[in-house]
DNA sequence: AATTATTTTTAGATTTACCTAAAAATAAAA
DNA sequence: TTTTATTTTTAGGTAAATCTAAAAATAATT
């Protein structure tokens, strides 16, 4: 059995590993809003646990046991946050906050209910995957925006950005989960891109672009 | 803003507080699992606080904003025993301690979403008030069912004992809320009660009649 | 390779919520 | 009204999760 606060570790480490295979002590503070001092303390006691490796000045990568504990606090949070949008109305960029204390309720009888409550979604409010009791995934196939060709088309079916001011954006633009798109053109100057979204056109920064994640539908 | 264990506090002594005035030192502690020279810490912390009055070796009272604070957890708690039962089909007698953590989230849109998503329920599944958004409960007119007379009738609204064996002991027998019972006989040996449940004898204990709560249709 | 900069760890303190054991206050009984 | 019993508080200590400041290891630069 984790602290929450132990609890909140494993998540944090477990999605910097997502980037780098060992992650550092500073990179955990920054994220948490602590000391590297403190990080260093907690990393030995996940390390006692049996939850992380750890080697001294090498930073740390999680344990099997380790993993699927951080796998299963954001099946928690990811789950919590589709039935704050689909049940409690909710909106994208307003679920966060709330789903970070949500995650660490321990039942497990009331995930697996809340689970089949809400019909055993597959992606949270902002795409991101949901992990199925087992800890495992379903595979998706994104491509950020930025990535498509002129005249590519696709699905609106995630966002690799989080910030409430992003999120209000998109939602303003219309640019929401589910929606067609098409690429109509590049700018050269800024890079910024031309889509069409629903017969109407729409220009997005080249920054916002990156952070749009896209299924293809059938050619690519 | 309070701690998670200051919450627990609050809602431990506003509970005591309903059966005496000045809640003890010792009755807090018992209930919390805890020593009484903790209790007197935390007392002491909380008076600080301005949440209770305290005066030493005479127990405590709950303050004005120290009440307003454990009625707005008794809230959360009884909403979320409703959402519990009503959408994730716990049982009466399985809720209460996921209802324990729940409680302390602490968004305040949170619960002002889950008590319109529930109906603005007035009651929890065992039949205890739930306070509004201001704390303002319904008035609630409960008879003990051992205090009725041969012939009278009601229908059952509430229990005041929330453990699991008295819910799953009721529950075998049928007596879950909304049903209507009427007294048939009061056994002068045991004093147990033998009761009319649609059409069906049941025979209770004194002890089960204590803690079932009746209100009476008309006449009484 | 030596120096400088960055990252990480250690050492020693602090705060919160506990604890045990002993002292003090209050209540009950002789 | 003493004595005894109960309740409550104080004193001193512990474990968890922090912190600051200083030391040690690693990485980057000259």
């Amino acid at each position: 059995m984790q602290s929450y606060t132990e609890e909140n570790y494993l998540k944090t480490i477990y999605h910097l590993a997502e980037k780098t295979t060992n992650v550092q002590t500073n990179a955990i503070a920054e994220q948490m809003q602590t000391k590297p001092a403190s990080v260093t303390d907690m990393i030995k006691k996940l390390a006692d646990k049996g939850l992380v490796d750890y080697i001294k000045y090498q930073g740390v990568t999680l344990t099997e046991t380790g993993k699927n504990t951080a796998i299963d606090i954001v099946r928690k949070h990811r789950l919590w946050e589709v039935f704050l949008v689909d049940k409690l109305n909710f909106k994208w960029d307003e679920v966060h906050d709330v789903a970070e204390e949500l995650e660490h309720i321990k039942s497990i009888e009331l995930i697996e209910r809340l689970d089949e409550f809400l019909g055993f979604p597959k992606a949270d409010p902002h795409g991101d995957p949901i992990p199925d009791k087992n800890g495992r995934f379903a595979k998706t196939q994104f491509i950020k925006l930025i990535e498509l060709k002129v005249g590519d088309a696709g699905t609106i079916t995630g966002v690799s950005q989080h910030s409430s001011a992003f999120l209000k954006h998109l939602e303003k633009l219309g640019l929401t989960l589910g929606k067609q798109i098409q690429i109509n053109d590049v700018t050269d100057f800024d890079g910024s891109v031309e889509i069409l979204l629903s017969d109407k056109q729409v220009n997005i920064s080249r920054e916002v672009a990156k952070h749009i994640l896209i299924s293809s539908n059938g050619k690519n």
